[in-house]
DNA sequence: GAGAACGATTACAACTTGTAATTGTTACTG
DNA sequence: CAGTAACAATTACAAGTTGTAATCGTTCTC
């Protein structure tokens, strides 16, 4: 036993980390895509501007893989992306199957204000806590995404989420 | 730029305290969807029959307030619950208007199984700490879930959640 | 009593996601 | 140098879930 009975209630389904952080997830995952919606992003499509702006002239099946998500489904994120001249899709010379998916300077933009969103959102959810505490919760939160076998950067929920405003 | 020198990647997205409590957010949700799926049970259920535990006889109205959840998608969950023979509708004599949900015997043997699962599927999420840095990762938490405004015990997922198999 | 308010229910519509089949291109092989 | 297998991208389709609106019975109030 690992909790007297006093305060047990630590593994109890309300006050639990694993329900704290399922409730603290949905929330910030909520709110994130609250504040991408004023830039007419939807998480998964933010998520694919930032894999973008790290590894340009990636193929949709690169993409797709290292996002987590589905093919088709990325098609759909593609083309919106597109037809807003965010991303453009060159055919690769090599291999004329593969599509090089590059950010056009809007889409560069995009990203820069992205960036700045995910900062604010970071701060508002990190608010409760001092310098101290917030290095000790992340030391903390990544020891457990280790732990669990979770690749960072990849959100299991990028397969769905809500469309923008 | 790849990973500038020094911590400023705290909020960056892939690894700040935000995106992490998300992406183990979700990881948990999902985690504990797969735990209560042999009991024939989805989250959504299991939350209701938790409450149920805690406070018997409650209206389906008062559930649904309790549980964050719409009337509509409440009838469908009890409706299983009740064929399965977990719970009870009774009439409340006062106001007929209301319907009195209790948990059967079978019911409570289930929520049994349910805390059982619960206590294994908590373990499995704090496996990486030890029991000092669990607690301080439990206050550190509870402390964000306070500033965020998140009422104890309602996950705000309870709307989504998969069938079971 | 007559009408407003409320709980529960049903029906409906919108949305998102996963699977399977299609097309065009490249690599392998006899 | 065919001809087949494998792969990227796309399209079409089907399934499941969720939120909104209308319906029915009951209770409170004037």
């Amino acid at each position: 036993m690992t909790s007297p009975p006093g305060d047990n209630q630590d593994d109890r389904r309300d006050g639990g980390v694993a329900f704290l952080l399922a409730q603290l997830g949905a929330h910030a995952a909520a709110a994130f895509a609250e504040r991408v919606r004023p830039l007419g992003l939807t998480p998964p499509q933010a998520g694919v501007l930032r894999r973008l702006g790290e590894v340009p002239g990636q193929s949709q099946r690169g993409l797709a893989d290292a996002l987590g998500m589905h093919a088709p489904r990325l098609v759909a994120l593609i083309d919106e992306l597109e037809d807003r001249g965010l991303v453009v899709r060159d055919r690769d010379i090599d291999d004329r199957r593969n599509y090089a998916i590059s950010l056009t300077d809007e889409g560069r933009g995009t990203l820069a204000e992205l960036a700045r969103v995910a900062r604010e959102h970071e701060l508002a959810i990190v608010a409760a806590l001092d310098d101290d505490d917030r290095s000790q919760l992340l030391v903390l939160l990544r020891r457990l995404a280790e732990e669990q076998g979770l690749t960072p950067g990849v959100h299991p929920g990028f397969r769905r989420m809500g469309r923008p405003g």
